[in-house]
DNA sequence: TCCGAGCCACTTTTT
DNA sequence: GTGGCTCGGA
């Protein structure tokens, strides 16, 4: 942390006076007196800058320039002189939120940003806290963080103590009961009675009160107690509370929207006293109701915190008016919501497209089809994104992506420290950090294979627990019994020295060779090198990773500690390519062309979601589709199919609800009719049975079919006797009377010469060879001669 | 103790 | 369609 004292006017960098002529900068003309990072900020934005004291809240709808307006207030905070660096906690939902306000910052006013210690996540400032006063809350200052595979073995545990019926009642879903809980800052005495018997018959509470406890004794917290403990801490103890008071003279919030209740007690407490605290979010963006998150806390940020400030920030400077109004439109849905009116003077661009295909694959034939234009156009493949609803839907994208060699990279999707190799390495590292580390031990006493089954684990940890000694204590003196007999003995003799040995290098090689060393001597690089799996390749690969990510930091407990809580490398993989992600994953990140496939009922909306938690999750739902639309610079393309394949079962879908709320003028709507006709046989037929001319009832989707665009739709396809639903989307025009049907060339009842030069969507080009009446025998260039139906290729 | 066959369940995901 | 998990046999 730096002490430096900062000049009241520091001299301009290259880098300021380019943000302050950065896209969205206000004419004021009085810019030149100012303070730099004041300049380009429109007058809500220096609203939101300069009311430093007592609450705020900052409703800053998507694209309006929230980071700008977090950051020029930390500038502003700390070159006025307002607060040191060190007073002033900042909190962020992520790490990378956390580090791009550090950084951007630091472009704002350079050195004078140093020092900001308490920017951080909500997590990991807890264990800042917590790591200073450890012994107050019965733990030692050097914790382990568990992650959540770590929690749900120790459940598991817990559970069979018990004598409960693991399948049954799963530890997973107990996991996620107390996360649940710890997520509304309730502790194992204040879990009300109904939600206990959601568990075992009652025994919901006792399973957590116990699972405390032997976190307790393992000197571990998982991600939850982070914030529970803080804030029993600061009940605890007054005096400390009043310290932290004292300390933080001014309090910054990311992603407000996002703070579930554990988290929101949290800021209460330390804002009590000063009350300078700024909370940034927008209600119409919050996604993570499912994870615990509370809408309501900012819905009720002004009762909370009497005589707050409100600022909207509803200048957009992202989206074309088509994108704005078509998002604002369909949030518009929502009652739960205080309520925004973006605008914007970017001029008006391309509506929203709005297309309705045959399936998934006609969809992400589409979509490649689209993304290979916008390329030939001149434009980055980097520029586009497809965002999806849930993870499954990525697939067909890849496969299509690649048959055309589209690059493209999945954003999101196993972390990489949460893959099984990486925290087996980890576990091993943590047994040297600690040989007391009984989770670490356990996961990796039989990995590679000792001869170590589950039934000498078992032994040996009961006779650990019973003795009240860490599981390597009693390996090694059951060593000294003749308890243990067989493979199981020789095993754990072998794997005890082995640690021992490992501990002692440990203290004269640099932390990555012992890694390495660790990873060779016990086996397990061998093991993957033996392991058939394709997987294992990239597995070593992960594990090479793994020990160059540690180079990054000078001791095994510093990387140790850093990847507790961080659980994430910057790893910046550069290149041009498509970005395929999920809706949540897509929150605060932008592109000029946004596909959003899928929207389909019981899709997207989720129908789990639904039948979880009925129309707030509807509410939430849309508020997804709505960051989908935001995300959206230049155009958004929205499709939905017909038919789609879930878990491997073929399925007749209805166009999601959404589609019919968007504005009937700022929507294209399209029937790619000529996707219908090129399929023969089956295919065709199973179209015309789910089509126009076959009547079915509505599936119960009776409501939402009240707007505008769907009462359009039925008069101008008039298909007044058919049920709603089923006319929808290919009859005709979706939405907008005067949608114009796009024909396909090229692909319908085409016949074939032998000689002639075709394309084939899974086998590339080839030649025909042969043709009998719709069977065409080709020659594919790569994948040489093979039949197909004429029905699935086009003249090339 | 290990290995393979059958069974089931399967959103979203950061810390 | 797929992977993770359990159970039964070697």
């Amino acid at each position: 942390m730096s002490s430096e004292p900062h000049s009241p006017q520091p001299a301009l960098t290259i880098s300021q006076r380019a943000m302050a002529r950065a896209p969205g900068s206000s004419n004021r003309a009085d810019g030149g007196n100012e303070h730099p990072w004041m300049m380009g900020l429109n007058d809500q934005q220096r609203e939101a800058v300069e009311a430093l004291d007592g609450p705020v809240l900052v409703l800053s709808g998507a694209g309006t320039g929230k980071t700008k307006v977090l950051t020029s207030r930390l500038a502003q905070l700390l070159v006025t002189g307002r607060a040191k660096p060190w007073e002033i906690l900042s909190v962020t939902f992520t790490n990378k939120a956390a580090r791009e306000m550090r950084d951007r910052t630091q472009l704002l006013i350079g050195p004078a940003a140093e020092g900001l210690r308490w920017l951080g996540t909500f997590h990991s400032t807890s264990a800042m806290i917590l790591r200073r006063h450890a012994e107050l809350v019965g733990l030692k200052p050097s914790f382990t963080v568990l992650d959540t595979d770590d929690q749900i073995r120790l459940m598991k545990q817990v559970i069979e103590a018990e004598n409960i019926d693991q399948k049954r009642w799963t530890p997973r879903f107990l996991a996620s009961l107390i996360d649940g809980w710890k997520n509304r800052a309730l502790t194992p005495d204040k879990v009300p009675a109904e939600e206990s018997f959601l568990f075992a018959n009652g025994k919901g509470a006792k399973l957590y009160a116990l699972y405390q406890s032997r976190l307790k004794v393992l000197n571990c917290v998982d991600f939850g107690d982070l914030l529970l403990e803080t804030i029993s801490l600061f009940l605890k103890e007054p005096d400390l509370l009043a310290e932290y008071h004292d300390r933080f003279k001014y309090i910054l919030v990311d992603e407000y929207q996002d703070t579930n209740v554990a988290q929101y007690l949290w800021l209460r407490l330390l804002a009590r006293k000063r009350k300078n605290i700024c909370v940034v979010g927008d209600d119409d963006q919050s996604i993570y109701g499912w994870r615990g998150a509370e809408v309501d806390n900012i819905l009720r940020f002004e009762h909370d915190f009497p005589g707050a400030k409100i600022i909207r920030l509803e200048r957009n400077y992202r989206s074309t008016p088509h994108i704005l109004a078509a998002a604002s439109h369909l949030i518009a849905s929502n009652k739960n919501r205080l309520g925004k009116t973006l605008w914007t003077e970017i001029p008006e661009g391309d509506r929203v497209l709005v297309r309705g295909i045959w399936d998934g694959e006609a969809e992400a034939r589409l979509i490649a089809d689209d993304i290979e234009q916008w390329r030939r156009t001149g434009r980055r493949y980097d520029e586009s994104a497809v965002l999806v609803r849930a993870s499954w839907q990525m697939r067909a994208f890849e496969e299509r992506f690649l048959m055309l060699q589209i690059p493209y990279k999945v954003i999101g999707g196993p972390r990489f420290f949460e893959r099984a190799e990486i925290r087996d390495a980890h576990a091993y590292l943590r047994l040297i950090r600690s040989l007391d580390d009984d989770l670490a031990f356990e996961r990796i006493v039989n990995v590679p294979k000792r001869g170590i089954g589950d039934t000498s684990v078992q032994r040996l940890g009961t006779a650990a627990r019973l003795a009240g000694v860490p599981l390597f204590t009693m390996a090694s003196q059951l060593l000294g019994s003749d308890e243990l007999k067989g493979p199981a003995r020789t095993g754990l003799t072998r794997f005890i020295h082995q640690l021992e040995h490992w501990r002692k290098k440990s203290l004269e090689l640099p932390h990555t060779e012992l890694a390495e060393l660790i990873l060779d001597e016990s086996g397990y690089t061998d093991m993957l090198k033996a392991d058939k799996n394709p997987q294992s390749v990239s597995k070593l690969d992960n594990l090479k990773e793994l020990v160059r990510s540690m180079g990054q930091f000078d001791t095994l407990a510093a990387y140790l500690e850093h990847i507790e809580l961080v659980m994430d490398l910057d790893r910046t993989e550069e290149g041009d390519a498509v970005q395929i992600l999920t809706l949540h994953a897509a929150k605060g990140l932008e592109w000029p062309l946004v596909f959003l496939p899928g929207w389909e009922e019981e899709v997207f909306p989720s129908r789990r979601a639904l039948d979880e938690k009925g129309d707030k999750a509807l509410e939430e739902e849309r508020r997804l589709a709505y960051v989908g639309i935001t995300r959206a610079r230049e155009s958004a393309r929205i499709s939905f199919a017909a038919n789609r394949q879930i878990y491997g079962r073929w399925n007749s879908v209805l166009p999601s609800r959404f589609v019919d709320e968007l504005p009937d003028g700022h929507v294209d709507a399209v029937s790619d009719t000529g996707y219908f006709n090129q399929g023969t046989g089956g295919a065709a037929e199973r179209f015309a049975a789910y089509g126009p001319l076959s009547t079915q009832p509505g599936n119960g989707f009776g409501t939402g079919y009240e707007s505008p665009g769907w009462k359009r739709a039925q008069a101008a396809a008039a298909l007044g006797k058919l049920a709603p639903g089923m006319a929808k989307g290919f009859g005709g025009p979706i939405i907008d009377g005067e949608a114009k049907l796009l024909a396909r060339t090229g692909a319908k009842d085409a016949t074939y010469a032998v000689g002639q030069r075709i394309f084939h969507d899974k086998f590339g080009y080839g030649a025909v060879r042969h043709v009998e009446g719709s069977k065409l025998t080709i020659q594919f260039e790569k994948s040489g001669e093979k039949k197909v139906l004429d029905s699935f290729v086009s003249p090339a």
